[in-house]
RNA sequence: GGACCGGUAGCUCAGUUGGAUAGAGCAUCAGCCUUCUAAGCUGAGGGUCAUUGGUUCGAAUCCAAUCCGGUUCACCA
């Protein structure tokens, strides 16, 4: 009996191969490892629960697979009677059956533990930075993605055990900023989220457009300029830049380069935007901010005040939280002590304008920039810096960003560089890059204006999810502020769950009406079956049905058998989503337990069981599966309603 | 051009420490509400796993080449 609560205690793949390795060990005398075979779950069509697949075996002992099998069905079914049943061999592959007994025990023991599947302390410290956002215009879809992922990493490493900080670096200074601020002078007349009702982020966005849309029609007429072959008003640098790229424009074949070609328009362009008096304006402000000019620093206080309450809302309904905040106006100066030092180890090197950089050629990367000639720092110093006070400040035993994936080569450089420094974190830096969202239509571009706002995308949610229920009509009882909440859950459990089902690592598109569709693969149908299982509880509990200690009845059936079969991965799926930093596994788990649940549903009955073994049984599966339903979707930030 | 990532059903995605006849959801078609919530369930059709070659008992998965798409290689952030 001892032997089987071991058992309990971990996996049961893992007690099969470690059972297989004995078994192997004592009928053949050879050691093996969980590597010299594989378990898989058996397929519906063969009998059997789990699979172990002889071919592997066959080389080292000289045996057929067959004889194999037969002998290690015959030992293992033999030594773990209270484990396996029987067995049967098909193919090479030996199908075991695992006792009703060790399902029963599991739901006995699990049905009523909210914590099922999640780890003890390790004593390990994890900081995870995402939501890094500009404060020039407010959130969109992509800074969704990011803060859910973000959100969600943290809680399944907590849930893993690790003590996590949630942190986020705010972009709050640079020529954006200045930009609304530029735009922000010359047209608002004062208008503030105050005066005009607006929310601050959305507003300040609102001058950045108007900048930009001043910039464009200023760059037309120098573009025009540039074109006629007039090159007068630009200094001498960039006249010489504009007559290489423009015999580039010349000499090469438009038709069959035409990438190249628009690669050189767009330089082309680059430069004439930065030669508008706007753009002019803006980096005049840039200078006077850096040098604490009065009045500029005000205006960007206050600014930067009204979007971070802005931000505030908006994470505020998304249930973003974070630990620290870092602000880039405090942590620009940061690398610039370790450049010296850098410099000093003759790990940078200075070239003859006075700008410092390092050579990374040897790894396969280029040459880096890590100061300016007028030694200023780039971005790429103040993350160093950041790095390294993240590690001083928490002593953090990993550190992960949740950045997208247009920094994969930046985020090498920057771990790379701290390794080379000698930084005690730099094998720590772990960068969870994740893909861009995409439109059916193609990329989102502020430019063009299909960017989706993340306020914007929330509200539809929100309405869309109060139409379903009013057709539905299933909760005509609830109060006016029961209902907004259900229709918060319901928005919030939609969008977190369409956007975190796919591998971060993969480029995503967005689809208006796949996102608002709340049948299959959606958050609202795992919560619908919380909210069924949820109502079936309230009825037993509520009639004179009492739980009791009876036993429950077997044999399982098919159904129950599957569910039970699913709910014990529920701990594997936790540690893969940590090992792997990837929400996606928690959703598609939680997604196949509900629909595992919701065909169990249909088939049987749990309040008018057969029996009274079967109801006990069943009650308790239907609380196990509401708890690992709930638990599982806490850990996507979802909340699960009683009633839907 | 170099580096990195990707290509699986009409669409969106699972599946890659190599395992049995490649799976879901949406969409299409056909069924199921007198029984615990039909936001559900059952079934059908739909595939050259980009292509070609290799490795082996076995390849969507590993290797090589090719094709297609994306990102990146700033004294931008």
């Amino acid at each position: 009996m001892f032997r089987f609560h071991y058992f309990c205690r971990m996996s049961i793949v893992n007690s099969l191969q470690q059972s297989v390795i004995k078994s192997l060990a004592e009928l053949y005398n050879q050691p093996f490892t969980e590597k010299d075979f594989q378990v898989n779950q058996t397929k519906p069509e063969f009998e059997g629960d789990y699979t172990i697949v002889m071919f592997s075996l066959v080389k080292s002992l000289k045996l057929s697979p067959d004889a194999i099998g037969t002998a290690l069905g015959n030992h293992l079914v033999g030594n773990n009677p209270l484990l396996f049943t029987h067995y049967n061999i098909i193919k090479g592959f030996l199908n075991l059956s695992v006792a009703d007994d060790f399902w029963m025990q599991l739901l006995q023991r699990n049905h009523n533990d909210v914590c099922y599947g999640k780890k003890p302390m390790n004593g390990k410290k994890v900081m995870v930075e995402y939501a890094s956002p500009n404060t020039n215009k407010p959130l969109h879809l992509g800074h969704l993605r990011n803060i859910f992922l973000g959100w969600s990493t943290s809680e399944i490493l907590k849930a893993n055990g690790y003590e996590v900080i949630k942190s986020a670096i705010v972009n709050d200074r640079g020529i954006h900023i200045c930009k609304s601020m530029i735009a922000w002078l010359k047209y608002a007349n004062g208008a503030t989220p105050a005066n005009t009702g607006i929310k601050g982020d959305h507003l300040v966005g609102d001058y950045y457009v108007r900048f930009e849309n001043d910039l464009k029609a200023q760059t037309e007429p120098i573009l025009e300029k540039i074109n006629a072959g007039d090159l007068s008003h630009f200094s001498a640098m960039d006249a010489d830049k504009l007559l290489k790229l423009l015999q580039t424009l010349n000499t090469i074949d438009k038709s069959k380069e035409a990438e190249k070609t628009e690669k050189t328009k767009d330089d082309i362009k680059e430069i004439a935007r930065a030669n508008t008096p706007i753009m002019a304006e803006a980096k005049q402000m840039l200078l006077d901010w850096e040098e604490g000019k009065p009045e500029v620093m005000d205006l960007w206080r206050k600014m930067n005040g009204w979007v971070y309450d802005g931000f505030e809302v908006t994470y505020q309904r998304i249930g973003a939280d974070f630990d620290i905040t870092y602000y880039e106006s405090n942590t620009y100066l940061l690398g610039k002590n370790i450049v010296q030092q850098g410099l000093e180890k003759n790990i940078f090197f200075k070239k003859e304008d006075g700008s410092i950089w390092i050579d990374l050629t040897a790894d396969g990367l280029d040459e880096k920039l890590v100061q300016r000639k007028d030694g200023t720092s780039v971005y790429i110093t103040q993350d160093i810096g950041l790095a390294l006070q993240k590690y001083e400040q928490y002593k953090i035993d990993q550190s992960i960003y949740v950045i997208g994936n247009e920094q994969n080569y930046h985020m090498k450089v920057l771990q790379l560089i701290c390794k080379k420094l000698g930084m005690p974190n730099a094998e720590n830096i772990y960068h969870l890059s994740y893909g861009m969202v995409e439109l059916t239509t193609g990329k989102m571009k502020s430019r063009e204006g299909t960017v989706v706002d993340a306020d914007d995308i929330v509200d539809e949610m929100i309405a869309t999810s109060q139409q379903h229920t009013e057709e539905l009509g299933k909760v005509k009882d609830f109060t006016e502020s029961e209902l907004k909440e259900l229709y918060n859950t319901l928005a919030l459990g939609a969008m977190k769950f369409y956007l975190l089902r796919v591998d971060p690592k993969k480029t995503m598109v967005f689809n208006p009406q796949e996102s608002i569709d709340f049948h299959g693969f959606t958050g609202p149908f795992v919560q619908y079956t919380h909210a069924r299982i949820k109502s079936i509880l309230r009825k037993v509990h509520n009639g004179e049905w009492k739980m009791e200690n009876g036993q429950l009845e077997s044999p399982l059936l098919t159904l129950e058998k599957q569910l039970l079969v699913h709910l014990e991965q529920y701990p594997a799926a936790l540690g893969q989503a940590c090992s792997e930093h990837n929400p996606s596994v928690i959703a598609n788990y939680v997604f196949q337990l509900a629909q595992t649940f919701n065909t169990f549903y249909t088939e049987h009955s749990v309040a008018n069981a057969e029996t009274p073994g079967k109801k006990q049984l069943r009650v308790q599966l239907a609380m196990m599966t509401s708890n690992v339903l709930k638990s599982g979707m806490e850990l996507l930030g979802i909340t699960v309603p009683e009633r839907m």
